[in-house]
DNA sequence: TCTGGGGTCCTAGGACCC
DNA sequence: TCTGGGGTCCTAGGACCC
């Protein structure tokens, strides 16, 4: 048996925990340059605000209803996710973190008969641990666990865990379960299949697995036999390495200075690379991109891409900062304005697997001993205490008006709120 | 004025190899 | 004049997730 522990309203929930006044209120958090929802709160949701509309629309809406509004503050959220995680990985054989604010529970160990019970539990542990309310869904497979805990959130009197097992339960809940809200199935998928007279999850699950194969690929096969019971996705309880490393953000305003740019594909760089360092890894190559405001349709637009590729895999900082931007000047265009830049680390390797190249010696072990005290010094005393030249001193600043305290980790915050 | 950010996997098609 | 067949790797693009 699966389990889905998924935190209700994750980032409102997490400022409601410092916050008590705002419960029972409509709240919503914006992404980053204060642009879009990116949560909100069971209110908020029933007032009709949805998921990813940009704010500027509806700004006369919020006010109108005292809707309470907060930037993104990942550094809390962060947090408080860890403290989930923890307090999951205590009481469950086994868990998957699956996202920030979600973890599938391996249950094998656990005695069918007290499942129910035992995911009621769970939810009010969590709680009365950490303060952020879950709802938590428990099956055979991975994707029906999925259905079950939007059940659980969906109806309040099943105290946050609903239990699927007997066949005949799970396909009454699967012939009202729109095909479009299943796990693995967006809104293409959706699309296709409800021209093809398949509305709901029941439906696709009677569809032949020729069908499916050849419209959604494997991908879509296995979900379809997820659906009839059969686990088809595997349950990845180690710690995985990234595969790719992106850094990327919207300006808040449009550039166009080169030396502007460059800094703030260097600051990229700079926090892709010690993402990469914290998972013990090298890479051999990096990818960067810029683009213009594509919602300004009177400007030219302009997008591109290069990869660079680097002599030896490597986690130096300099080094990486330096093939990004050989790599910016290659593609940068005077004449255009920019709205967005970013990076990718690719062909990521773990670091003791990788072989130097023999004909290129970077000082592999002074850049190592470097990028260890950096990150040492940045750990202690707040991230970009030590920053390299290339970034800058003023790096380019995001909106964020509505920002909360980081009521778990910053001291200084602390200070401020008790004066 | 203002429209997020960070990932994964799969497939098709081209380049290249012997 | 006749011009194969089987395989791998890479990349771009599309679909999905939170």
């Amino acid at each position: 048996m699966f389990g889905l522990v998924d935190c209700n309203s994750f980032f409102v929930s997490c400022e409601r925990v410092f916050n008590p006044a705002l419960h029972n209120k409509p709240v919503i958090v914006l992404s980053n340059n204060d642009g879009c929802v990116i949560s909100r709160s069971k209110e908020a949701i029933s007032l009709g605000i949805k998921m990813g509309q940009p704010v500027f629309k509806i700004m006369d809406f919020i006010r109108e209803n005292g809707i309470q509004v907060f930037s993104s503050n990942y550094i809390l959220y962060g947090d408080m996710s860890d403290r989930v995680m923890e307090t999951l990985r205590a009481c469950a054989p086994s868990i998957e973190i699956y996202s920030i604010d979600e973890a599938f529970l391996n249950l094998d160990s656990i005695d069918n008969s007290n499942l129910k019970k035992y995911g009621e539990e769970l939810a009010s542990i969590v709680k009365r641990n950490t303060g952020i309310p879950v709802s938590i869904g428990i099956s055979h497979t991975k994707t029906l666990a999925k259905v079950a805990s939007k059940l659980g959130k969906k109806y309040p009197k099943l105290n946050g865990s609903c239990f699927m097992q007997e066949d005949c339960d799970i396909r009454k809940v699967l012939k009202v379960f729109p095909v479009g809200d299943v796990w693995g199935i967006g809104r293409e998928h959706g699309k296709m299949l409800n021209q093809n007279k398949i509305m709901t999850a029941y439906d696709f699950s009677m569809a032949s697995s020729e069908w499916v194969k050849k419209k959604m690929s494997v991908v879509g096969l296995r979900t379809w036999l997820e659906l009839r019971g059969i686990p088809s996705i595997s349950f990845e309880d180690s710690i995985h390495i990234k595969k790719q490393i992106c850094t990327s953000r919207s300006f808040s305003h449009e550039l166009n200075d080169i030396e502007e740019l460059s800094q703030a594909v260097a600051t990229f760089t700079t926090y892709s690379a010690e993402k990469l360092r914290k998972q013990d890894s090298v890479c051999s190559s990096i990818q960067i991109f810029i683009l213009t405001n594509q919602y300004k349709e009177k400007i030219s637009q302009y997008f591109r891409s290069i990869i660079v590729t680097l002599d030896t895999p490597t986690d130096s900082t300099l080094i990486l900062v330096k093939a990004a931007l050989s790599g910016l000047c290659k593609i940068y265009k005077s004449e255009c304005m920019y709205k967005k830049a970013g990076v990718v680390l690719l062909d990521i390797s773990k670091k003791n697997d990788t072989p130097g190249n023999i004909f290129c010696d970077h000082n592999a072990a002074k850049h190592s001993m470097l990028m260890e005290t950096l990150d040492g010094l940045n750990l202690r005393y707040g991230r970009d205490t030590l920053v390299t030249a290339a970034q800058g001193i003023e790096s380019i600043k995001a909106f964020s008006n509505h920002l909360s305290k980081r009521y778990t980790t910053c001291w200084d915050d602390i200070i401020e709120v008790n004066i």
